[in-house]
DNA sequence: TCTGGGGTCCTGCGCCCG
DNA sequence: TCTGCGGGCGCAGGACCC
């Protein structure tokens, strides 16, 4: 694979056919904090939200020596790395940082698609003869400026398709590139092991494997009908492509959100139901807070449980019509917890409210609905919080300490 | 090793309706 | 009038991604 590799100092390769570009930053949230500790740079560093079941968020190069990975239990990092140095996040700083990085791409073409606050695709092809540039070019220079600007390093991927340009960013981790010539597509995925295909995780790679498909070529060969009816329609299709290099999905700049929750797993297993009602409410503010400043509302409220045990349940309710109270949401997650959740040790609980639209098509409240009233209450305390900071203004019910 | 929090997409089932 | 069938929707669960 280190042919496809651009070395410093070296004539870019053949880069005809390629549009596209991914873009990934290398372990993004840790390098972000040590531009201000840069003395830790060469340490084992994770940012880690901390508490007892606290997991990995990233973890520097240094950490990554050790096998410390991000997703990983906090806890298991430190026996790993005992001299391990966490990091607790800061709140709002990624963002930040993202939006100056996804502008240094937007000032190169606006057919920028952010999959996360650290990467993003971006097609090209429209730009190079503006640009005067080729892609691989491009890559090279946009990898320069958010070095400059924002101090922190990034790995491209050039391909002529998407996930064969977000394989390539992989690939060139940390602080590379690798370009993937159209013509060699085919070469460069085959070897590949299948676990390589974007969609396929820890059970369809088992899968995959009882089936006796080891590699990216494997899967290419293998009868097309045989695979849908193993893994489904959808899913058999879709990797029956990819194997073959073939991947028609567009660079979308502004997909519309489909979904807004909040989630939280407790410290300690939780069993009292007054008490997982006060972080429904918690959960819910936050819910109806982000839904309010998207300007979106949503139809569907689902509540999220996950017992001792990690067996986890969801259920839903459709609404009569849309929307954004966190009242409203609240009242409709306790319903379908104490209508539906067996009793028993919660972990974590969460909730969710789907089937947004902007909310435009208006206000079909019923006329005897205390809805509206409680939505301004709310739209005045998100003013307050906005002017006074986050703790200005919370439900009466949720000012009782929360640990004894 | 004992598993966060934010999401998306797919599948299968039951129900309603024409 | 009864029955069969297919589409659309709501819901639950699971896999996957960063």
């Amino acid at each position: 694979m280190g042919r496809f590799k651009v070395q410093p100092g070296e004539p870019l390769p053949d880069d005809t056919g390629c549009g596209l570009l991914h873009v990934d930053m290398d372990a993004f949230f840790v390098s972000v904090e040590l531009r201000t500790r840069p003395e830790l740079a060469d340490k084992p560093v994770v940012v880690s939200g901390g508490g007892p079941r606290a997991v990995v968020a990233a973890a520097n190069y240094p950490a990554r020596k050790f096998g410390v990975r991000s997703a990983m239990p906090f806890a298991t990092a430190k026996r790993l790395c005992p001299h391990l140095i966490n990091i607790p996040p800061t709140s709002g700083l990624y963002g930040e940082v993202s939006r100056g990085v996804m502008g240094i791409f937007r000032e190169l073409t606006p057919l920028v698609e952010p999959l996360s606050l650290d990467e993003a695709f971006l097609d090209v092809s429209g730009a190079l003869r503006r640009l005067d540039a080729t892609p691989a070019e491009l890559g090279a220079r946009l990898r320069e400026r958010v070095a400059a600007e924002h101090g922190i390093t990034c790995s491209v991927g050039v391909a002529k398709v998407k996930f064969v340009a977000k394989l390539a960013s992989g690939m060139a981790k940390p602080d590379g590139m690798v370009v993937v010539p159209a013509a060699e597509t085919l070469d460069f995925l085959h070897p590949l092991p299948v676990s390589a295909l974007w969609g396929v995780g820890a059970r369809t790679e088992e899968h995959l494997r009882r089936l006796g498909l080891d590699t990216i070529a494997d899967v290419a060969a293998f009868p097309p009908e045989r695979l849908k009816k193993s893994l489904g329609t959808a899913i058999g299709e879709h990797l029956y492509r990819l194997a073959h290099g073939v991947d028609e999905r567009q660079v979308v700049t502004d997909a519309p959100e489909k979904s807004i929750g909040a989630e939280h797993t407790f410290d300690v297993d939780r069993h009292d139901r007054a008490e997982l009602g006060r972080e429904l409410l918690r959960l819910a503010e936050r819910v109806g807070g982000t839904l309010r400043a998207r300007g979106v509302r949503g139809r569907t409220v689902s509540i999220k449980v996950r017992f001792a045990d990690f067996h986890t349940i969801t259920r839903a309710r459709t609404l009569v019509s849309a929307t954004d109270v966190a009242r409203e949401i609240h009242a409709v997650a306790v319903a379908l917890l104490t209508e539906h959740a067996p009793t028993g040790a919660v972990r974590l609980i969460g909730v969710r409210v789907e089937g947004l639209d902007t909310g435009e098509a208006g206000e079909q409240l019923l006329f005897d609905s205390p809805a509206p009233r409680w939505r301004d209450a709310e739209v005045a305390a998100d003013v307050a919080r906005s002017k006074f900071g986050s703790a200005a203004v919370r439900p009466a019910s949720l000012l009782a300490p929360r640990e004894p």
